[in-house]
DNA sequence: TTTTATGTTAACCTTGTGGTTAAACCAAGC
DNA sequence: GCTTGGTTTAACCACAAGGTTAACATAAAA
């Protein structure tokens, strides 16, 4: 009786693509059912409406997204470690679905509510643990002082912000799309020690940079 | 015979608010009007349509927010002087027009085009005489190297990083706006300690932080 | 006072859009 | 063969949205 075709997966792959070049307003049902070859009644009859679907989309998006970087975060790794693996994780999901940053970044800011109960179901962000790490290193003097909100954003900002403003990025630095791979590729490589260095001068001595090209593990 | 009671400028103010909430799709010509306290055909009778309307808030706020910045990074300021500066710059700005990096990066992001446009004609960044500034801090053991690009990446990350993610970053780490405005205030102060540790040992040594609470100009 | 150019509005037009419906299609079970 | 139930479609609907029009208001110029 059932035929399963694929059309439910179908229709979700291809709302991604729309919902991520247009953002939720710009996006039209019927280029969503046209890409995917069907008529547009058959979105509606697996997805009700449209909000219904851009909700399927936005929680897959984050479901890809989140639960890495909160489990590197969240895990037992010592901290220079955790840096590494949190850019590692980052830039490989990112490469994969480089439109990811953008779009959730941009309907966040249309629709705060729907984040917000997303980050609340899917394991919070342990910051206790990580405020331990950094505290420990503190006292240990390795670390300079540094308030584990800050340490967060400040990863974070490193390896998503290109991402998110790669358009100004671009424009501005006149640089073309593979300048800017190039960029990016850097960046992968120099993060941890840019973090190191933020964090003090005993941090990762055995990967202080100081020259242009960096290595990786 | 011109009456000029200003409702040119009035709907510019309101179509501003309007598309920075709901951005260039989400955005409703009646709303402005409405907004605006004015019927919906005057707003067609000062912009011919809801493009360059918003063409015209577009470019509004990027004259409001790059010249500012880009003036700052092309000075002839010391390296040093000139992170305090754009970090003053930056804040100040955006804390009188919050919208405006989410905004920017949003529309930026459904139009590169006009951007790039844009970009082109107010006085390109100057990458080469900062590049002279980070060669020379090297040249006398001060600087660790660094790429340009990547300098003016992480110094705008930080600054703007914060106001773009302002929702995922609330929402992650349950911050309330009163807390979260706290935040933003210690990176204010922070940032530009950050960066001369990024830079290398001998950076701002007047300046290195080592405490959470950090010292104001 | 009449003219004239600018401002302003109510009403209207056209197109596009999310969503519905009723009928057709089609494979499996009887 | 015929029913059955999920799947798919063409046609349709209501309404919202951008944009236009023609008339009206008003203050300065004549």
């Amino acid at each position: 009786m059932q035929k399963d075709t694929g059309t439910e997966q179908l229709i979700l792959r291809n709302a991604e693509q729309i919902f991520y070049l247009r953002g939720f307003d710009g996006a039209r049902m019927q280029e969503i059912a046209d890409r995917s070859g069907i008529n547009k009644a058959l979105v509606h009859y697996y997805y009700r409406s449209k909000a219904r679907l851009f909700d399927a989309v936005f929680v897959a998006a984050l479901q890809r997204l989140l639960p890495p970087l909160v489990g590197v975060l969240n895990s037992e790794m010592a901290l220079e470690k955790k840096i590494d693996a949190f850019v590692e994780a980052y830039f490989s999901m990112v490469s994969s679905h480089p439109f990811m940053p953008g779009f959730v970044i941009q309907e966040m800011h249309r629709n705060p509510a729907v984040f917000r109960k997303f980050a609340g179901e899917s394991g919070l962000l342990d910051l206790g643990k990580l405020n331990r790490q950094l505290e420990a290193g503190v006292a240990e003097g390795r670390y300079r002082n540094i308030a584990v909100e800050q340490f967060v954003i400040n990863l974070l900002a490193f390896c998503a912000f290109p991402f998110i403003a790669r358009q100004a990025i671009q424009a501005f630095g006149a640089f073309d799309d593979k300048r800017f791979e190039q960029i990016l590729d850097e960046r992968r490589s120099s993060i941890p020690g840019w973090m190191a260095e933020m964090l003090g001068p005993g941090a990762l001595p055995e990967k202080r940079q100081t020259s242009r090209g960096a290595e990786q593990p």
